[in-house]
Formats: structure tokens, C-alpha cells, sequence
DNA sequence: ATGGCTGCAAATAGTTTGCAATGAG
DNA sequence: CTCATTGCAAACTATTTGCAGCCAT
């Protein structure tokens, strides 16, 4: 059971529908970014995207990997996450949400916004406001 | 009413004390940059701290400020935080504690652990256990 | 004395940019 | 046809490392 013609062209044609809606040229090689990282929820560096669409055959050079993921972060149709300084991940989930980070693989997973409820938060300095809030919860194995 | 010469020297003896404690060895860089990062709480880049010690007329180089930093917060007595991909930050606060950050100027201010409670907290995945949490509320301008 | 520090410069890793060639509307 | 997009390589930034000489113990 695996992914047949039917499933890619649908992939395709769902991805070329989002870039489109968010004015964004459609081309080969934005389809195929698009396709890997919007199909489903997931978290992917820039080094694994290349290596995917390797994977796939498709030649992208790392620089249109680059320009492609940040024009995506731009119009919001992913989030850039920086977890810490090695390298930049890529959330195909734009929805508010947080994070657990197992910390001897660096794996993310997502935490659902009503998973985290906060009964005391600060109050932003005087002029300020909250723009938004990051939390990662960095978990280790249990001994 | 500025700093005076007994003040520096209780600053660097104070300095001097703490990286005994830890067991590192004391050399001059390694007090000058104790002195200026642990007198108070606060966040610095490695530039900004290379930059301070240029204003006070100290030669340290540039590795040697990241080598004596990554000391440092190996044996606990700074803490290394990542917010953007841009740089490090060196957190002289090691007590648990959370952070606000300013979107325009990137300026960062401790948010003390009692200033946040949580009424729900998703549980970790089997086997699993939290190690920590990072929070970051990133603030704007109000308007 | 001796082994840990330091400075310098070179190496590294991730990311960005300049520019000529290519491709979409 | 015209301007956006791409690939390549070079540039850049933050950080790490190799090594010869220096310094704390």
C-alpha cells in the first residue's frame, strides 16, 4: 500500500493551489519544496529538504532551497524555528502552537495550544505587549 | 558617584572565588570576562563581551572569549541561550528562570520562574520526562 | 618543569548574495 | 518579450580548532 500516481498528482495540484493563493510564482522547483514539507505537519532543516528532493531525482541548488524556504516563511505559509544555533527548522504547521524537543536526538514534535494552559503570566513592560510566545519543552529519557 | 578602585577589586575577587569554586583555573582573561559578565544578571553576545574587553584595554582573543565561555557554561556558571540563529547569548542568571524579548531591538529581560505557572502542561511522551522548558514571550510595541 | 592557557590564523558550518543563463506569463 | 527565478560559486557570519609559545602551579 503504497503512494500511487493518483496521491502525487493530488499532492502537487493541493500545493500548486497554496502557492498560488498566497501570490507566489508557481515553478518545478517550489512545487517540489512544497509538496515535501506541506503535505504534513512536520519539522525538516534545509539539509534534509535538499536531501530529499535528491532523493526524488529533482536537482534544486541549496541556494534555491534557501530563497524558496524563507519566500515561503515570508507570505506565512511556514514558520522558521530556530531550537538552537546549529541550524534553522522548518514548520509546515503555521497554526499557534508549541513544542517538545527530545534532546539527544534534537527530534521536535508538536504541542497542541490547549495542551498548555498558563494560570500566571507576566505582565508585559509598560507600552508592550505580547506578541507571541515560544516554549519548547526539551525532554530526556526517563531513569 | 562612579566605580571605584575598591569596588573593581571586590568585583574581581568575587570573580576570582567563583571560578575556584568551579574548579577553573584562574588566568586574567578569565577574570576579566568573569568580572564583567557576573557582577549583575545579564545577556551578552560573545562580540559584546570581546567589544567590552577592548573598552577596558584587554587583549583576549577572539577564540579565547568563546573558549572561556563555553567553559564557563559547561561548569554551570553561565548559561547559553539560542533566540534567533543570529548569535549566543550568555546568560549570567543560572537559576531557572523565563525571558521576554523585545521584537524590535532584540533586547532581552528575565521573567522570574514564579511569574509563570502553568495549569496545564501536556504530558511527555512515554518513557520520557521533561528536562527542562524554555519560554520566550516576544513582545511588541503596543498600538 | 609541565601541562594547561592563549593568540593567531585557518578551518568549518549554515546561510546569503552576485550574476549570467533560463523559464514563466 | 520581459522580468522573475535558478544554479553556481563566492561571500559572509558565528564559531571551532590546530599549533607554537606563554604562564600558573
Amino acid at each position: 500500500m503504497g503512494i500511487d500516481a493518483a496521491d502525487v498528482e493530488s499532492n502537487w495540484a493541493r500545493a500548486a493551489a497554496r502557492l498560488a493563493a498566497c501570490g507566489i510564482r508557481v515553478t518545478d522547483q517550489r512545487l517540489q519544496i512544497a509538496s515535501i514539507l506541506l503535505g504534513e505537519p512536520q519539522h525538516l532543516s534545509a539539509e534534509q529538504i535538499a536531501e530529499a528532493l535528491r532523493r526524488d531525482g529533482a536537482r534544486v541548488s541549496k541556494a534555491t532551497v534557501y530563497n524558496t524556504l524563507n519566500l515561503f516563511a515570508a507570505r506565512g505559509l511556514i514558520r522558521q524555528l530556530t531550537l538552537d544555533g546549529s541550524c534553522a527548522w522548518f514548520d509546515s504547521n503555521v497554526a499557534p502552537h508549541y513544542h517538545f524537543q527530545d534532546e539527544q536526538t534534537g527530534a521536535l514534535s508538536d504541542v497542541a495550544l490547549r495542551d498548555v494552559q498558563f494560570s500566571r503570566l507576566p505582565a508585559p513592560p509598560p507600552g508592550m505587549e505580547v506578541a507571541s510566545i515560544d516554549l519548547v519543552i526539551r525532554l530526556r529519557r526517563r531513569g
